[in-house]
Parts: structure tokens; sequence; C-alpha cells
DNA sequence: CTAACGTTGCGACTGAGTCTCAGTTGCGTA
DNA sequence: TACGCAACTGAGACTCAGTCGCAACGTTAG
């Protein structure tokens, strides 16, 4: 698969630029992470890797999540939820998130007129912004569909808290 | 303080509307956050509440916060970091935050327009929202005039990964 | 006085993520 | 081919926010 190479490449020159190896392991996680999954957590990662009795331990898969982030080819989200997920950042570029509260689906979108008006507030704060994350939490059509209710009103007014962890 | 004695009360509402009571406890955590704090973490409220010489065990904090959420008193959000914080909510609504990522100030603000717009796109995608949660990342009037420098590139394609952190 | 019940503090636990350290690997140089 | 060094790895200890189980403690009602 000759895009997953081109990824794996670009990580090569990310890692050379300062000394570092593009190793057995690193490349397993980079093809891994490229092949199957869009959003993940790194635990689930981890279990993956165990799966394909390839033996990586947990260290090394925080280490090398944390050489994608600062490579630029993997991003690290806030989805709700108590701890990080990660996605892997495709050519194209900035999105934010619909998060479903009942079936735990997200959706992307990329929309120019909110990332202007943004920067308008940020202007007008005199703020220089640098990056920014939206999620919305609520119901996916397929779940409104089905009867399913918003999470309870409660918590609703909190950040969404335990979004998905009402999936478990 | 009348303001914080009108909170108290509504507190205390929740509480009996299912049977549980507004303790001692209970009563000096939600002064105590009512009259300080605006933005908090858990064991900073705890660690007050110690410095008070008023002895309230970190399962009563957590479980009264807990409470607080679920009345609708107090937020909990994500401003970046990895754990969770917590905010006040006052009569007023809802509002996003700009987060500075060299001094780790918090400046809220509310934006009808950004609003207006994030219900387009759910209506676009047929999606019922209930909550949402904005943080804009990047640097302040005044840290930019000292010259400070935005997070460096490679943390800033993540979510702004450990932006209060570089306060530390 | 006693039963019932919500509440509390304590301390053990959990789970994500980090750190340390000894041993391994990969690569440039002789 | 051997050497040496720096980067890398796995194992497991550790950290830290947050949760849980439990015995003891009010408080209220009978």
């Amino acid at each position: 698969m000759p895009a997953i190479d081109r990824e794996i490449h670009r990580f090569e020159e990310f890692l050379s630029r300062q000394g570092q190896k593009l190793t057995r392991e690193r490349t397993a996680l980079v093809r891994e992470i490229f092949s199957t999954h869009y959003h993940f957590e790194a635990d689930e990662l981890l279990f993956k890797m165990k799966e394909k009795s390839l033996k990586i331990s947990r260290a090394t898969v925080y280490r090398t999540l944390e050489l994608l982030v600062k490579s630029g080819l993997v991003r690290r989200v806030h989805l709700g939820e108590d701890h990080y997920h990660y996605e892997h950042v495709r050519g194209d570029s900035h999105h934010d998130h619909l998060i479903c509260t009942a079936c735990g689906a997200v959706i992307e979108f990329n929309d120019p007129e909110l990332e202007r008006r943004q920067l308008e507030i940020c202007a007008r704060k005199k703020f220089t912004p640098t990056f920014h994350n939206l999620q919305i939490l609520g119901v996916c059509d397929s779940c409104h569909r089905k009867g399913e209710q918003p999470a309870s009103p409660d918590r609703v007014m909190s950040i969404g808290e335990g979004a998905m962890r009402l999936r478990k």
C-alpha cells in the first residue's frame, strides 16, 4: 500500500532530522495507525499490537505517539472523554467534531465560515490564536430516529462529561 | 454575602428534591467555590479547604463536585489540560474560552453569531446538539507584547497539549 | 432507645500516562 | 569485521486524578 509507505517515509524524515531512527517498532505502529484506525486510544493501539503478537511495550507506544504528534502525522484530541484520543492526520486540513452521546459516533466537519468568525473574535480580544478545538455533543441522525434521548439534562450542563462513557 | 446564600439555597433545593441533605461540608465547599474561585481544579479546592483548617476529605470534595455539576451550579470543563477543571455558573449563560499557552490565562467570550453558525452546521448534518465546547489556544495580548511565542509548532499541531503545563 | 438512612473520612484501588534503568540494536568509523 | 556510542526498547515502578468500599457518624422518626 503506497499511501502508508509515504507516511512512513515522512515520519522517517522527521526522525532523521533530529538524529532519531525509524525502528521496527515505530514502523509497525505507524502501519497499524494508518491502515486501520482513525480515531483511537493509546491502550487500544497497544492491545491491537498484542493481538498481532507484535510485542511492543506500553512505554514505546506512548513514546511513539508523542513523536508522531510532534511530527504532525497524528493529532491528540479530546472527544469529551476523560482521556486522550488520537487521530491520524490525512493530507487534508483541520476539522472539528460532532459527537453522538448515544452511540459514540464521531462526525467530522470543517466550516470556513466558523473559522473566520473565530479569527474575528480573537482579533477583537487581541488574542493571537494558534489552534482550536471544538466539539459539539448531541445525538446523531440515526440515534435520533431510534428515539434516543440526549444525555440527561443534568449531564448536559457539564461539558458532555461521560459522553462516551455511556457507550460502555 | 447574599449572592452566595442564594446559590447555597439553590443547592439545598436541588438536594432535597432527591432526599439529600445540605451538610456542613457541602455548605463550606459551595461557599469556597462561589466566593473566591472561578476556574479551579478539584485538588486545588481540597488544598484551599485544608488551608482554612476545614478538614474535608478528597472523596467528599469529588462527591460534592459531582452533585454541583448535576445541579447545574458548576460546570466541568476541559481547558486544554489532561484533567478536568471546574467553573461555577453564574446567572449568565454559556461561554467559550481563549486560553493563553504562555501564561495560562483564560479569557471568556460569548458570540451569538458563532453559536448560530454551529446550529446551521448541525442542521446540515442532521445532528441534534445538546452542548458544545470550544477552546481557542494561543497567546494573549500582554504575553504577545512581552514577545512570548506561541507553543512550538510541533505542539501546536496537537490540541494544545500541555497548554497549562507550561505554566509550571 | 433504636432503626433507618444519608454522609463522612480513610485508605485501598483503578487506569492513563510517565519515568528509570539495564540491556539491545543499529550505524558510522577504523 | 569489530568497536563504540547513541538511540532505542521492555519491564516494572511510579504518579496523579479520580473512584470505591466500608465502618463509623449524625440526624430524624418512631
